[in-house]
DNA sequence: ACATTAATTATGT
DNA sequence: ACATAATTAATGT
């Protein structure tokens, strides 16, 4: 196995109240791995064995309707737990995790879990306080998807991205961190990827976005707030 | 106001 | 050269 260091855990909310031994315990007991991009880490519906966390890369996911469409319902970047059924009182995965971008990623039994839960100071309270605002996000997001109109709910969605995995460019423009195609942008808001195309390129001319293939770039993220429609 | 269909072009290995 | 991604126009609900 490997050597990691305790500094990659240290500075994560969900172990940051705990001493250097403690977490080196934990690092102890999980498993890393490296996801290609693409791959499935687990699939909705699957017994849920581990739970993870998320060192590098973005987490896509992702739920499969009865004809095959497929429906990104989140994005979790860096940093983050994932895969934790156990936190939802579950044995099998609610969706699907995909790489969305090369991934390194730590893994635990799920044996483990009541254990971390009860010897782990904070532990709980900081993953339950991600959870809830997973929860909040998706109700947030269904509203969006009831009230708002397409265009607005494509830009909602690249706020969200650069939000959460926005890399800051050296002219002050904001790109998203991992590979995104037009697919994609339809796939989170329930339009088609022509819809997205098309109003790419019109952001385009307009200058607010700047965009290549599987890479988009916000070049004017207070118009695109503009375009969400966050007045009221 | 948006999806669907289809044809065409661009881009990355 | 091949597969995947993106654009664009026309037509449909």
């Amino acid at each position: 196995m490997h050597k990691l260091d305790e500094s990659l855990l240290a500075p994560l909310p969900p172990f940051s109240r705990l001493s250097r031994t403690q977490i080196r315990e934990i690092l102890d007991a999980a498993s890393s791995h490296l996801i290609p991009v693409g791959t499935a880490v687990f699939n909705e519906g699957d017994k849920a064995d581990y739970f993870y966390l998320l060192l590098d890369g973005t987490i896509r996911v992702v739920r499969i309707t009865e004809d095959g469409e497929q429906v990104i319902s989140m994005h979790i970047p860096a940093g983050q737990l994932f895969g934790i059924a156990p936190a939802l009182g579950r044995d099998t995965y609610p969706a699907t995790s995909m790489a969305a971008s090369e991934l390194l990623i730590l893994r635990w039994s799920t044996r483990l879990w009541t254990d971390f839960v009860a010897k782990y100071d904070g532990f709980a309270t900081e993953t339950y306080k991600t959870v809830g605002q997973r929860v909040g996000d998706m109700n947030d997001r269904i509203v969006e998807m009831a009230t708002q109109h397409v265009e607005q709910r494509i830009a909602c969605a690249l706020l969200r991205l650069i939000n959460q995995s926005g890399v800051k460019r050296a002219d002050g423009s904001i790109e998203v961190g991992f590979p995104v195609t037009r697919q994609d942008v339809s796939q989170m808001t329930g339009t088609t990827l022509h819809t997205v195309s098309r109003l790419l390129s019109a952001w385009e001319k307009s200058g607010i976005v700047s965009s290549k293939r599987k890479k988009i770039t916000i070049r004017q993220p207070h118009q695109l707030v503009v375009l969400s429609g966050a007045d009221a």
